[in-house]
DNA sequence: TGCAATACATTGACAGGCGAGGTATATTGA
DNA sequence: TCAATATACCTCGCCTGTCAATGTATTGCA
């Protein structure tokens, strides 16, 4: 059983700017890093992945450089802003706050 | 602070069915249920209601019928099937999984 | 009389996820 | 040697769910 789509939507961007905030990183390892977290349960895809950094660095919450690989296949690291960290932040209040909400609200309340 | 939307995303047939597990009941009356059970602080939009009251009556997970109001406005009452039912426990299951790897994922590892 | 509350419904815009398709380099093993 | 696999990036267009705006009708009350 996946996670279906919609129960992902509106947390990829703080899933990915969690992400950053361990460091500097690129699409690929970010999205390895995720699996691995999840014990393979979870993996962001690849059109997700790269619709939303475009979204975050058009937001000014990442910026984007080229790294100097001079070998293997060319890698986009990504940095996250300061402005993309106070907006983690704020992320990550909504996430819990909006968890505890689903949480009572989708249960029925025979034990209230 | 409201929900955003994209939070709620996915969860709307899961609160609706939840409601329903309780008794039969009408769109008004499970959106004041709603507002009253996180007090105030979330509601349904009405046309994503009734959109979603569409989708799971041609997903036969509900089943409507028009009250016998004699007086006041006409209601439209919906009732859960067993389908529904069925339902209302997996999306209630992939919730709780998700919550979990949603969560492990906004957040940073420093304590792992 | 006119306003608020109750109650239902539809339309069209919008945004994010993602399947499908594409490019290029490096490694490995049959 | 050369095909397959892994690494690494990217875009187009479809699909779906949310919601603002708008409309209808009834009842009660100031």
């Amino acid at each position: 059983m996946s996670i279906a789509s919609d129960l992902i939507r509106g947390h990829t961007d703080t899933i990915i700017l969690a992400q950053l905030l361990q460091g500097d990183s690129y699409g690929y390892q970010i999205n390895r890093a995720i699996e691995v977290k999840t014990n393979g349960k979870f993996g962001l895809k690849e059109a997700t992945l790269y619709t939303a950094f475009r979204r975050l660095e058009e937001l000014g919450w990442i910026i984007s450089y080229w790294g100097d690989e001079t070998t293997g296949a060319r890698r986009r690291y990504y940095s996250i802003t300061e402005l993309g960290r106070e907006n983690y932040y704020r992320l990550l209040r909504e996430w819990e706050l909006s968890r505890e909400i689903i949480d009572q609200l989708v249960r029925t309340d025979r034990s209230l």
